[in-house]
DNA sequence: CCTCAATGTGTCACCCACTGACAGATGACC
DNA sequence: GGTCATCTGTCAGTGGGTGACACATTGAGG
């Protein structure tokens, strides 16, 4: 499926995220430019790899300038981990809401939980937008350049993390080690997960991965392998 | 300092890598241009930032073409991330040298002290190689595209240890989740340990850190924290 | 309906990292 | 000293990304 353009008609859109404001016209176009050029950059990165395509295909796709693509998306890369950059929120905001009472790591495995449930309502619309983030787990991996960026995300999450927990502790996270390891920790194992997942049986699928690997993680330092 | 160049008589250039083979007069010159071109880089990364830093500025600065830098180094981010993929390369040597009695965990312990104490001879010639070594952490963690690059090669690491760790047990990388927990963990908190760390205090400070990280990981997802 | 200001878009000129191809210089070895 | 392998510079080009400016479109108010 290839999406043109803006000043098309309109209905050859593809629908955009799930909750639409949608009040004026400038915002409903600026809406499908930018649907527009993620679509055709998927279909392009689909047929010829992320790395083979250029900005200028993908622009030339869309029918819009070069210049206009880069008012969209800080880059290239910006395009495919946009979401990711968004899911990474997600998820620190739903920690934020979680109870001092719960212990960290059942803060962190719990909000994780609750922003799987905050995604389920958008998958549910288009099984294609499923598919659409099994391709992109794939193209991440397989992808040096974009696998980097995404790592300097998990990054700056675990660093954001270290501050929210050593927060809700009451420890300071310079002296104490703690909130370091268990941000760390945390991210090192969902990232194996989400490795390991790769894209496969929905995101329930990806939390209970998280949560064996969680489970499993004492064992593996503590006690002997055989 | 500033190292200028190649065909200057010599004296002039620092002492190069520890080690120097130094056969013929063509290897020894490359050997040279390569120092040059590391050091000249340093010096214009110090003043202006990595980022603000040309490759044209630091050929311009040892009297090369810029063809020739990417003769030498696949790319900027390679002249400064280098020493640090020898590093890596250096501590999957030594866990494959580790008896197979050793518990994994003890393994990775073990293999990090050793590859620490080959650094070490390096470090006793010059301070300043170590006062390098120092900065070039600090750069790295304050410029997000060496940050990022550097992620990577610790996802490498880790995907090469957990082959290395699933060999010595003999057990299957995929089905069995212990091999990536234990390399992903072990990783995680050696990046930790060396953001801690930043470089102050030697190899040793270094490793002592990383012992601690460890130390604490399972009191700290075991036990109450309070 | 018309006007004005805000905002979006295209064009152009430019910077920088990086690469392939070719030709000339320079060590290595007999 | 001549031959061969290897290194180096030059050149032309690709691709990502940015600032500046001009034009066009939209939204709001009279």
């Amino acid at each position: 499926m290839t999406c043109t353009l803006n000043h098309v008609s309109s209905a050859v859109v593809k629908r955009s995220t799930p909750a639409t404001p949608a009040c004026g016209l400038r915002e409903r176009k600026k809406r499908r430019t930018r649907d527009a050029l993620v679509s055709a950059a998927w279909d392009l990165f689909h047929g010829r790899g992320y790395e083979r395509t250029t900005v200028r295909e993908i622009t030339d796709a869309v029918e819009v300038s070069e210049r206009t693509f880069f008012r969209y998306f800080a880059s290239k890369e910006d395009l495919v981990l946009a979401p990711l950059t968004a899911a990474s929120d997600a998820f620190t905001e739903q920690l934020r809401l979680r109870p001092a009472s719960e212990r960290p790591v059942d803060a962190l495995r719990n909000a994780l939980h609750a922003a799987a449930g905050l995604l389920e309502p958008g998958l549910l619309e288009t099984q294609t937008d499923w598919e659409t983030h099994r391709q992109a787990v794939k193209l991440i991996e397989s992808t040096p350049q974009l696998m980097s960026a995404h790592l300097l995300i998990a990054q700056r999450l675990t660093d954001h993390l270290v501050e929210i927990v050593a927060e809700r502790e009451h420890v300071d996270p310079l002296t104490d080690r703690r909130p370091r390891i268990i941000a760390a920790v945390f991210c090192a194992l969902m990232t194996v997960a989400g490795q390991v997942w790769g894209g496969d049986g929905g995101i329930e699928a990806l939390v209970k991965l998280a949560d064996e690997y969680l489970a499993d993680l004492i064992p593996t330092f503590a006690q002997s392998w055989h």
